[in-house]
DNA sequence: AGCTTAAATGCAACAGTGTTGCGATTAGGG
DNA sequence: CCCTAATCGCAACACTGTTGCATTTAAGCT
């Protein structure tokens, strides 16, 4: 939610402005990840122009709240919907609607964690990106498949 | 081996050209990922002068026959040493020295797999980026808060 | 409500990254 | 040594991201 958003930003000290107001509503309302330039074209689109300096400047704090994430595999921004204290977030990414779901599980972090402890590396945070298909897309495709 | 990709190519029909040796050689001496600019600069040190277009030329044919590899975690390139069957791909990002390791583990790709099959999600890639300390890091973080 | 001011935004200018078209060069086969 | 397709260099461009500074604004305080 917007509103739980806001509210982050105003126990942590940052004034709650228009701009961030409106990149907010943005990331709440996409169903892909958005590149910064992505979310300043969606904006003009409701006559709202923010500048993308604004914009960049947005999405890393909202990245520090863990208000938002950066994708590592294209650098786009997708809304956190999850609280932070995993440490651990996990996507699954549809490669053929662009639909994005996150989740978490204790488990497979402790696992990945350990994994990384026989390297001797301490790990302090985690992102993990899985693309494929998913459940509609997949259904589409198999279809497809079966007509030619 | 840089004569093992110059093999390649040549049987796949490509030229073996100055340009492709020489790059060729920068990633065979690289310890870490390079962009690349990093590439260029690196040639230019030797006194060869490349082109960025034709670098990046270049490392687009290098991947398309897995003579390269491009991190998409930060676009960066490698030569492939490995093949790319897993799909599957976990790093470890030292967040002190910026170093990187890559490793592959079957069991853990499994998993998460399986995990994202619970949700109804058809996995074809994983990407997976840990960012922590590493061991040498580790241990000056330790040294110095006992010190402190 | 208006005042104050630090925070936030907008603007201009710039640096870095990546792409395309085309003419010039070159590897490698005949 | 020629020939020619493949490759490269160059120019020009589009997109992405950053910095410094002037202007605006949120929000606390009368």
């Amino acid at each position: 939610m917007v509103q739980d958003s806001i509210r982050v930003l105003q126990t942590q000290g940052y004034k709650v402005t228009k701009p961030r107001r409106q990149v907010l509503e943005i990331l709440e309302e996409a169903q892909e990840s958005l590149s910064p330039y992505d979310i300043q074209r969606l904006l003009r689109r409701q006559g709202k122009h923010l500048n993308h300096v604004t914009i960049y400047r947005i999405l890393d704090l909202f990245c520090s709240l863990n208000l938002a994430h950066k994708l590592l595999s294209t650098g786009r921004f997708v809304k956190c919907s999850l609280g932070d204290k995993e440490g651990c977030h996990r996507f699954m990414v549809c490669h053929r609607c662009g639909t994005l779901q996150e989740f978490a599980d204790e488990r497979l972090c402790q696992e990945e964690n350990g994994f990384a402890r026989n390297f001797d590396f301490h790990t302090e945070y985690h992102l993990s990106e899985s693309s494929g298909l998913c459940s509609n897309c997949y259904r589409k495709q198999h279809q497809k498949q079966e007509n030619a």
